[in-house]
RNA sequence: GGCGACGUAGCUCAGUUGGUAAGAGUGCUCGACUCAUAAUCGAGAGGUCGUGGGUUCGAGCCCCACCGUCGCUACCA
């Protein structure tokens, strides 16, 4: 194959104020995962990094809230999430947080970097204060009665009644959302990020990117109509944050949490580079970072695009000279059916629900083979164990199991040194190799519904070739035959689970245990001998409850 | 209000730069098979491609209007 190339697979950082659901998992964190999966697998050298978000306000409002620090709060969900990625298989080289030491210093140097520049400026603006909370407040906060329809919950930013978008400086009898104070305005000095200086830049870079998809380009392409990017706050008057590295604008003030969660890509490449994990060496990060022969994967739901295809290479470009994202293959949204039924069926699933309900691999398949890659896409509990049961267990588990059983019941146990030259051999092991390179080529566009696809088809050829050789029948007649096409549909299922590797880590490695560790992107030989034992099914059916 | 995306078989979705009588999986019907988790394989039925106009020799793909769903609208992350 070709050169390595050193694949960088940035994934948006959750959030850690709550718990995660489903729709996040197929959004963002299991398309990165399966994509980091084949990346290793065809030789690529993979940097797959992310981390828990733990700045910002909702996170510091709950902490006192609650009456425990905001620290508790982030202990509290980023060990949930944390444990989740590993029941799930994520296989990160490294999920930190934002919290770390490494994290601050990187973003105060970034921040040095740009200020240095003149990408930083600082700005005198009214903000709404709460005087009893003692707090500075975003538009969000406040609540009051909509000038326009009169609906007495208004929030700051946007009406929910009518659908407003809203200034806060309108609401009637406005009132704070944490203390119920009214809230004054007062003058506050914050820096300033010139976005405004990257806006050529911007057009540039995305009029390049023709091969994004459609509406990722669009509507970070929108953004930069008229007037361009308006520059906007990257301080905050927050406690809970990353410190100014300069002391200009006096205490209470932070760094803006979006500012300095998108650098964690950044950052937390350094921290792997630095790390035991690394055998590399402590700049071995610049192989991504300071390389143009490096590949920038983002993988993020739709709702983050204007900050990874904008704000984030706005920073980027003011920092200096370091790689821009290469792709940023945005996911729509996993949406819920029947809304309105139960949490039980569907609705809101939770990773740690699903987690409950389904296997690992089960639920990872069930996702993947509904990611929103073009479009929003419905699921449900039932969709989900339809899919496991009628997709995944009747065409691959129950493929694996036929053939481990007759291998095991009439091959001596072990694999045979029988491969068949019947032209319809050669044709089922010519088409699973061909699905290698059908599928590679998906991978490389991102398209993950289809590389799934190719590899159910493969799986599906097997099917169809037991079904035509009948090596049950042949064990009669011709047992010389029946075990030339065992060894051909054990072939077949050897290269098929590397297909499905990215998709179903656990039971993949399982087929490792027996059949031997794959060694990359293809089919690998068989090693005659191998015993075989009485085979246990790799995925259990789910029980649906009746559809009402 | 503005901007964007979407609206294709019962269901979930594909349909590259407009071009042979519109596809997949699943469900349904029929047939084959019985090694395998009542699993598999084959065949078939099933669509006015949201509605109405327009451009074109030709449109699911392009343009306009409308209807519907969703998202964004810059101090939520």
């Amino acid at each position: 194959m070709s050169n390595p190339v050193n694949v960088l697979v940035a994934v948006a950082w959750p959030y850690a104020s709550g718990s995660r659901h489903i729709g996040h998992l197929a959004g963002a964190y299991l398309p990165a995962d399966i994509f980091a999966r084949q990346q290793r697998l065809v030789g690529n050298r993979v940097l797959m990094v992310s981390g828990s978000d733990v700045h910002g306000t909702p996170i510091a409002v709950r902490a006192e809230a609650e009456g425990v620090s905001p620290q508790d709060i982030v202990d509290r969900y980023h060990g949930e999430i944390v444990s989740q990625w590993e029941q799930l298989g994520i296989s990160w080289d490294l999920y930190t947080t934002t919290g770390t030491e490494n994290h601050a210093r990187i973003t105060q140097e970034m921040f040095l970097a740009q200020l240095e520049r003149g990408h930083i400026d600082k700005r005198v603006s009214d903000q709404f204060f709460d005087p009893e909370a003692e707090r500075f407040l975003p538009d969000r906060f406040i609540e009051g009665e909509c000038p326009n329809c009169g609906y007495g919950d208004a929030r700051g930013d946007q009406c929910d009644n009518c659908g407003r978008t809203l200034d806060p400086i309108d609401l009637i009898n406005p009132r704070s959302k944490l203390s119920g104070a009214t809230p004054e305005r007062r003058q506050t000095e914050h820096f300033f990020y010139r976005y405004s200086d990257f806006t050529e830049k911007l057009r540039t870079y995305l009029n390049s990117k023709t091969d994004w998809r459609p509406h990722v380009v669009n509507f970070a392409k929108g953004w930069l109509e008229d007037e361009g990017l308006l520059d906007r706050a990257i301080t905050r008057d927050i406690d809970w944050g990353i410190d100014i590295p300069v002391d200009d604008l006096g205490p209470g003030k932070k760094i803006y949490v979006w500012y300095d969660a998108v650098i964690g890509y950044l950052s937390a490449s350094q921290e792997w580079a630095s790390s035991d994990a690394n055998p590399g060496g402590a700049d071995d990060w610049k192989n991504w970072w300071e390389s143009d022969e490096s590949r920038h994967v983002y993988f993020i739901g739709k709702d983050n695009i204007p900050f990874h295809a904008l704000f984030w290479p706005a920073q980027l470009m003011g920092a200096g000279d370091l790689h821009l994202p290469d792709s940023i293959p945005a996911n729509q949204y996993v949406t819920f059916k029947g809304g309105k039924a139960s949490a039980s069926r569907g609705v809101g699933l939770t990773i740690a629900d699903a987690l409950d309900t389904f296997q690992p691999d089960a639920l990872r398949f069930a996702l993947a083979a509904a990611l929103p890659e073009q479009a929003d896409t419905e699921v449900s509990e039932e969709e989900i164990g339809r899919r496991i049961n009628e997709e995944l267990v009747a065409t691959w588990g129950n493929l694996v199991n036929r053939v481990l059983s007759m291998v095991n019941k009439n091959c001596d146990g072990q694999i045979p040194d029988t491969p068949g030259s019947a032209p319809e051999d050669h044709e089922l092991l010519a088409a699973v190799d061909a699905a290698f390179e059908e599928a590679g080529a998906f991978y490389e566009e991102v398209e993950l519904k289809a590389a799934l696809r190719t590899a159910m088809k493969a799986a599906q050829a097997a099917n169809g070739y037991l079904n035509a050789t009948e090596p049950w029948r042949l064990q009669k007649t011709d047992p010389v035959r029946a075990s030339e096409v065992l060894h051909t549909a054990l072939s077949a299922i050897n290269g098929v689970r590397v297909l499905f590797e990215p998709f179903l880590p656990f039971t993949s490695d399982q087929l490792s245990a027996v059949l031997g560790q794959p060694t990359g992107w293809h089919r690998d030989a068989l090693v005659a001998g191998t015993p075989i034992d009485k085979p246990t099914p790799l995925f259990t059916k789910v029980e649906l409850a009746e559809a009402d």
